[in-house]
DNA sequence: GTCATGATGGTCT
DNA sequence: GACCATCATGACG
């Protein structure tokens, strides 16, 4: 028996609840304080028959057996050196994803400036800065349900996109069989966009409706 | 401000 | 031994 939160992940598109996640507001409660924000950027992956999934084809090895798991997961896996967080959609044994590209800092985001030793939008434009701003540099919480968790998304606390633009993913191959599918939504005009250009930012509302 | 390149480290074949 | 759902830096405009 799935949770209320656990149904949000589940019974509908992934490409919908990845639209639907947009303006949520993610938590961490880790060693060095409370830290989140609200998420302005993500990418759907769509299982075994998405070119450009860890699960393609049926792929199932340890690393990514996370993704097997039931709707409301973490899949926290790493990649040249860097930590990147999914959250597991769909039922068990469907192998579907979506990543978390940006987040807007709004919690202690002084503390998330100290995690990347940086400050401005580099705090979090991107799946692995938004990790390591968040103070997460290891795999432990990989395979666990969020509902409860030191990390969390808070379905209740969000913000509402005045428009979400849909694009093809970032650092996939352009060439496989779904390399350029529209798979990849984020909040118009909000400067925590990775690779967003000056000129296209929206300093005013960041992109929410008032 | 935009683009190209090298560093990065664990997992898989 | 190759593959990567990435990042930071340094060159050029």
């Amino acid at each position: 028996m799935l949770s209320a939160f656990q149904q949000f992940f589940t019974g509908r598109p992934t490409i919908e609840i990845a639209r639907d996640l947009l303006g949520k507001l993610v938590t961490y409660d880790g060693p060095d304080g409370r830290t989140g924000g609200y998420i302005v950027e993500c990418e759907a992956y769509l299982g075994e028959n998405d070119s450009a999934s860890h699960a393609y084809n049926g792929r199932r090895t340890g690393y990514s057996e996370s993704l097997y798991g039931q709707p409301g997961n973490i899949y926290l896996y790493q990649i040249r050196g860097h930590y990147c967080f999914d959250i597991v959609v769909q039922d068990t044994e469907e192998p579907q994803g979506i990543l978390l590209r940006g987040l807007e800092p709004a919690i202690n985001p002084d503390v998330m400036v100290h995690h990347r030793g940086i400050s401005g939008v580099n705090v979090t434009n991107g799946p692995a800065k938004l990790v390591q701003a968040l103070g997460i540099h290891s795999r432990q919480l990989d395979g666990q349900p969020m509902e409860g968790n030191q990390l969390t998304v808070d379905l209740e606390k969000f913000k509402i996109p005045r428009e979400i633009i849909t694009a093809p993913r970032v650092g996939v191959n352009l060439a496989g069989k779904d390399g350029a599918a529209p798979q990849r939504f984020y909040v118009a005009g909000n400067p925590y966009v990775s690779g967003i250009r000056k000129r296209d930012m929206d300093l005013k509302t960041q992109g929410w409706r008032a």
